[in-house]
DNA sequence: GTCTATATATCGATAGAC
DNA sequence: GTCTATCGATATATAGAC
């Protein structure tokens, strides 16, 4: 393994790493507005100059630190995939949808209120592959309706996305309560969702 | 009437909601990060300073756009209230409001996206009287049912706001064909998710 | 109620040395 | 790959004049 600050001030391993991480910190206790490229730099230890070594300019370390957040959600919602039912496992990706809003809200705020130009980076789209493969599942439970499984799957992100903002946003109150209410109620309404998908045509 | 610009120069009839006006221009052309109280000063003719008689800080402002991104956004909602059955009244409120992120999406943000502290702003929480009134024909749809009731609602709300958000991140596309399907998909989804009530509990 | 002037800070980004 | 140095721009907020 490298030896970690063998002379204390630059050569990091991994500055591009060091940096999202700094940025992932400093969106958690500022928020995005409080994000800067020089307070990054600041708090792993280089110049504001290091930085653009690695990085064009301040949104493609945001854009970075977005992909992270893709991988992060994918993971949560991959530990859901367990053996039951379609549907089961989609009430569990809303579930996970609400929670990682929740426990990783620097990383949602990065992935979906940085206003990131998605034409720029499109990785960012690339990485909802493993979610939208989730969602094919509609598809077993609408067989042979391919109208209604499309609408459903809208719906169904829609639904998780959104209880998962209102809980940002306070809606649901704060503190662990409010999220087990917030998931618990993605999971019911995306079961509520499926029983009712003949209105959604 | 007060004769306006009577010297050209300052002696607004009301600089407080000039600089309302201004905010809402600038974030829909610079989006929220691009706001600042310097540019909007500017943008009405007055010096940097002369905001700080009308608002205390920055935010202040923010939340003024905000309250107005309310009373907007509840009026598009009312205009909706037919003579319809509750069901319909509840898919059309769910359309408005996709549309109210469409139509008005500095506001949409100001409300929603810019961080705002609402328990420094109470009138921000009091402002959705409207859409909470809406929210309670939930009632009549699951008459004798207190729980289900309040969990519909939250679906209801959270559903609506999902397809609101997607959109204005770019999910459905972009331009009028796209507005239209994601409303009517919130929509559905509405009614959807009362059909299947059931299985929120 | 608005102005001028100013203090105070930051920031993003670049040039050139090492 | 990182630094130093720096430019240029911009912001929030206050003090005191009018």
């Amino acid at each position: 393994m490298p030896s970690p600050a063998k002379s204390g001030r630059y050569h990091h391993g991994d500055l591009k790493a060091a940096l999202v991480d700094a940025a992932v910190a400093l969106i958690a206790e500022r928020g995005l507005r409080g994000f800067s490229l020089a307070e990054a730099s600041r708090r792993v230890g280089v110049s504001a100059a290091a930085p653009y070594r690695h990085f064009a300019d301040r949104d493609e370390l945001l854009a970075a630190v977005a992909v992270r957040a893709l991988r992060t959600f994918a993971d949560m919602v991959a530990e859901e995939g367990g053996q039951d039912s379609p549907e089961q496992q989609l009430a569990a990706m809303a579930s996970a949808y609400v929670r990682f809003a929740a426990e990783q809200r620097p990383l949602f705020d990065a992935l979906f209120n940085a206003g990131l130009d998605k034409s720029k980076y499109p990785e960012l789209t690339r990485a909802w592959a493993p979610i939208d493969a989730l969602l094919d599942l509609v598809d077993e439970i609408c067989p042979g309706d391919e109208a209604t499984a499309a609408a459903l799957a809208a719906a169904l992100e829609a639904t998780a996305h959104g209880h998962a903002t209102l809980l940002r946003d306070g809606e649901y109150g704060a503190g662990p309560e409010a999220v087990r209410v917030a998931a618990d109620r993605a999971a019911a309404a995306t079961l509520a969702l499926i029983a009712g998908r003949r209105a959604l045509r």
